[in-house]
RNA sequence: GGGCGGUUAGCUCAGUUGGUUAGAGCGCCUGCCUUACAAGCAGGAGGUCGCAGGUUCGAGCCCUGCACUGCCCA
């Protein structure tokens, strides 16, 4: 492979070619383990909406999975992520039926099948957007095992899992208030509706009582227009001011219907307004529970689309908010409007369409929820199911133990039809695995499929043990179920992670490594935009990832969301971030350059090839760095460093601290091996004696290759590049996703090598410092002076070279007393060093530095005195910290009198 | 109404069980095209950790109250 690198990264020009890669070499493709013992890691992607666009919220969510599941197959496991899409009932419903609108048609002339045929066609040339999309970013699934939820074997589970709830009891059918909406023409569960607190009115309104002279019951409604549907008034049985009234009957203004007034001391509440409300069983959820425990007739006033029907009487036909004032400027007319105040309303919209939802008298079909919560608040007790941030499961407990019955029965054509049929020659109706020919009953052939299909969530909250092959018994069940982490957003915690903890905890029973269907629920951040605003399509901030992609490359888009990805927090996605990120890209791809130079200068002249390269990254067993040979302090420090950073990577990486991973990656990559030990072995590369240029070649490529590994999981592309680059473009894997991730070494850390290195690295800025302060050319070479004690001494003679390089030294020389009061001098608390030079310091703004820093150095030594003579902090705090607290009073107090012996010197 | 979170540098955010001098990126200022990198290098400025109390030898971190702010549920 040619080293010869273009001067500047350019993502654009080896992203593609990777990405084609990976997916034609069916890398991430997992066979069935031969060997059980060998641990898995498996993910199951939430299905993204066959009507998607990849959008922000899935770059993060794939990004932390992706990151997570190259880590994991790098450690050894094997590996699965199960990609798939959802077909979104509603959503993709909408989509077709818009574009038909388009060309002047509508679904019910098409009819059913041709629309559903219509609609696959529509999936074919549309649908899963997002996973080509998902290619592109490199995410590392295992498109053999890709699904879709509408999939005959999908389906098949689907109506197995419908037909066994229906047999144990748990699925019923049966009229009662949905929420519904007029829009979609459908049911919507609970979750689907968006409650808004919106400014409206409340009017009060009187009931005439019946055989009592101008007497009335004032009741009051925020929908007035539902009084056509009353069947009642209730008051508290305790209420003083109606209980003469008991028994009695109102006369229904404007329907002139004579209604009871009932005593119900659920519904009416003393405290609140007059104490009498109107009962609305139609039209109100506690009022149709009011209804059935008082036996009240339901009048149903409105149809499928809020228009009022024929019970409305004069206002059929008029649309409910139509009605609605209708009504009341009848009301208005005939003096029964007693008032009207402002009132906040909490307004239930459509989840999808924003239209305000109906609570509908209609027959659905429900699950009986209870025992599937049961055990699903039992395995987030029990810790078989944990969530990141922990946090969550409070949230998670509060619905469940909350929870109502699912209405999974959606008026949608689009979806998986419910297993049910109607005789229409008896009342019978026959859920069934297969469909069958005959009534059960009566014998009739006369049979219907029930009209309606399932919620979404119904077949998604299978996963994951549905796309694995359930209710079949298959290797890949036996393999990969329990999975091990789901990475998801808290928007849909309860939609689809409770449901699919209650579904597989119950249809998975006494499955042999358990019934959970993930052990981890990692719940990621939201995605907003650099103002913290959410970002949304009315609000025009939403970001295109692959327009950003395109700028700045994939690797760095993902590094800017992990570097922000700090658990718990939402991220305000900044541009000046990924535009770093780039540049971080770019540092690596020219420390790269620097390496095939330096590389391919030592092939030439014989010296080295890198064809004898042979890293760790084949063993999984490995620790630390191979063929790494610590001659100096920089190759025990950084040698020390890569261990160390190792730990943190693994470390950071096991409790999703992504952010934290990216940190540490970067600043080792960037700070200490490019700014510190790419410098200092530049002189040993060219070094006449060949055994020492051959060992800091091979030291320097290690290093490299291992921080490539550690690296990878982040930025999947460069690192792949110039990991095949590494080895001339003979890998000794087909990839880098393939290789081992790095792993400490104890015995590599030097915690000797990173003390001295600090001291040297102090050394050399401190030269620099004073450098700028004298305003020094920076090419021109000057000459130091440093006291300091033996080890100190010989130390800095060991690293004589860093000092003058780094530095742009010429002559040290060691003096025997304090340099405090010397010009262009700085003092710490191990040395003094001195800039030789005749310009002199700009003594104002050098006695200025001195004060502040006396000033400071003053506060800090008071402090440490007044607790070191406190007895109780003697007493109580533990060892490490008085004696270091101890040391640095000692090195304090050096500092102000060298700070003070200086500031007299300038005269102050 | 119930619950959860946030408030740290000009901006966006870290800060793990309380412990010696609170960090990063961007932005800002100064100087450099130093043969890997100007998407770079070197140096620098910038914070009474929202406010008020409390616990503790010790508080950005724990407790109480307040202010502002975001989200979820009903």
């Amino acid at each position: 492979m040619p080293h010869d690198l273009p001067k500047a990264y350019e993502p654009g020009a080896i992203e593609p070619r990777w990405a084609e890669y990976w997916v034609h070499e069916k890398l991430f493709h997992v066979e069935l383990p031969t060997d059980p013992g060998q641990p898995t890691f498996t993910v199951t992607l939430p299905p993204p909406n066959v009507t998607g666009n990849l959008h922000m919220g899935h770059m993060l969510e794939h990004t932390e999975i992706d990151i997570i599941v190259r880590w994991k197959r790098m450690q050894g496991l094997r590996t699965l992520w199960l990609p798939g899409t959802d077909h979104a009932g509603i959503a993709t419903q909408l989509m077709v039926e818009r574009q038909l609108a388009a060309e002047g048609k509508n679904r019910r002339d098409m009819g059913r099948e041709a629309f559903i045929a219509r609609v696959w066609d529509w999936k074919q040339h549309y649908g899963g957007v997002i996973l080509q999309q998902m290619k592109r970013l490199g995410a590392s699934v295992d498109w053999s095992r890709e699904y879709f939820t509408m999939d005959e074997r999908m389906s098949r589970a689907v109506r197995e899992a419908f037909v066994r709830l229906h047999e144990e009891g748990l699925i019923y059918r049966g009229k009662y208030i949905v929420n519904w909406c007029p829009r979609c023409v459908t049911a919507v569960s609970d979750l689907e509706v968006m409650h808004e607190d919106t400014p409206g009115k409340i009017y009060e309104i009187r009931y005439p009582v019946i055989g009592s002279k101008d007497e009335y019951i004032v009741v009051a409604t925020t929908r007035p227009e539902t009084m056509l549907g009353d069947t009642a008034v209730a008051v508290n049985s305790a209420d003083e001011r109606y209980r003469h009234l008991h028994g009695k009957k109102v006369l229904l203004p404007l329907m002139n219907r004579e209604i009871p007034i009932i005593t119900d001391d659920i519904l009416a509440n003393p405290e609140f307004g007059t104490g009498a409300v109107k009962v609305t069983p139609s039209h109100d959820p506690n009022d149709f529970e009011a209804g059935v425990r008082n036996n009240l007739p339901q009048i149903d006033v409105m149809n499928e689309v809020a228009q009022m029907n024929e019970n409305a009487g004069p206002y059929k036909g008029l649309d409910r908010f139509e009605a609605r004032q209708k009504v009341l400027e009848d009301l208005e007319c005939g003096g029964f409007l007693v008032g009207v105040k402002d009132y906040v309303v909490p307004l239930g919209k459509c989840g999808r369409c924003k239209t305000i939802v109906e609570p509908r008298l209609s027959t659905q079909w429900f699950v009986k929820i209870q025992p599937l919560a049961d055990r699903a608040i039992e395995v987030v007790e029990n810790g078989d199911v944990k969530f990141v941030p922990e946090n969550y499961s409070k949230t998670y407990f509060e619905w469940m133990r909350n929870i109502h019955d699912w209405c999974i029965s959606r008026q949608l054509w689009w979806g998986h039809r419910i297993p049910a049929w109607h005789c229409k020659d008896c009342p019978e109706i026959m859920v069934a695995r297969e469909t069958p020919t005959q009534c059960t009953k009566c014998g009739g052939s006369h049979l219907e499929q029930d009209n309606d299909v399932l919620d979404t969530w119904f077949s998604s909250g299978l996963l994951p043990c549905s796309a694995l092959g359930w209710p079949d018994s298959t290797p890949d069940l036996d393999a990969f179920y329990p999975t091990t982490l789901l990475i998801t957003g808290f928007d849909i915690l309860f939609f689809w992670v409770a449901r699919m903890i209650m579904m597989n905890c119950h249809f998975m029973r006494g499955h042999k490594q358990g019934d959970v269907p993930f052990h981890n629920v990692y719940i990621h951040a939201l995605v907003r935009d650099a103002e913290r605003q959410k970002m949304s399509k009315t609000k025009g901030n939403v970001m295109d990832p692959i327009e950003i992609i395109e700028q700045y490359g994939t690797d760095a888009v993902r590094f800017t969301l992990a570097s922000m990805a700090a658990p718990g927090t939402d991220i305000a996605f900044s541009e000046s971030r990924t535009q770093s990120y780039r540049a971080f890209a770019n540092k690596i791809w020219n420390s790269a350059r620097f390496l095939f130079m330096n590389v391919e200068r030592a092939q030439e002249s014989g010296l080295w090839s890198l064809g004898d390269f042979r890293g760790l990254a084949t063993d999984f067993n490995a620790k630390g760095v191979s063929g790494f040979k610590a001659e100096t302090l920089d190759d025990r420090w950084i040698l020390s460093r890569f261990n160390r950073v190792a730990q943190q990577m693994n470390e950071a990486l096991e409790t999703y601290r992504f952010h934290e991973a990216a940190h540490v990656v970067y600043h080792f990559f960037w700070g200490e091996y490019c700014d510190w030990y790419l410098e200092l072995i530049k002189p040993r590369l060219a070094a006449d004696d060949r055994e020492q240029a051959r060992i800091a070649h091979r030291n320097l490529i290690s290093i490299f290759e291992g921080a490539l590994r550690m690296l990878s999981p982040f930025m999947p592309f460069i690192t792949e590049e110039l990991w095949h680059a590494v080895y001339d473009g003979k890998p000794p894997l087909k990839s880098i996703a393939l290789a081992a991730y790095p792993r400490i070494d104890p015995s590599q850390v030097d915690a000797d090598a990173e003390t001295e290195m600090a001291i040297m690295q102090d050394l050399i800025e401190g030269v620099r410092n004073i450098r700028a302060e004298l305003k020094i050319e920076p090419k021109q070479k000057v000459a130091i002076e440093i006291f300091a004690d033996g080890d100190m001494r010989s130390l800095i003679e060991r690293n004589r070279g860093a000092v003058e390089r780094l530095a742009n030294v010429e002559g040290i020389t060691f003096v025997d007393s304090s340099l405090s009061k010397s010009a262009g001098a700085r003092s710490t608390a191990r040395f003094d060093v001195r800039v030789l030079y005749e310009r002199k310091m700009d003594a104002t703004a050098e006695r200025d530095r001195l004060s502040k820093e006396l000033t400071w150095l003053t506060q800090e030594l008071t402090r440490a005195t007044a607790q070191l003579n406190n007895d109780a902090f003697l007493a109580k705090a533990p060892a490490h910290v008085v004696e270091g607290l101890r040391k640095r009073k000692g090195e304090v107090e050096m500092l102000v009198q060298k700070a003070n012996e200086a500031l007299g010197e300038l005269g102050a």
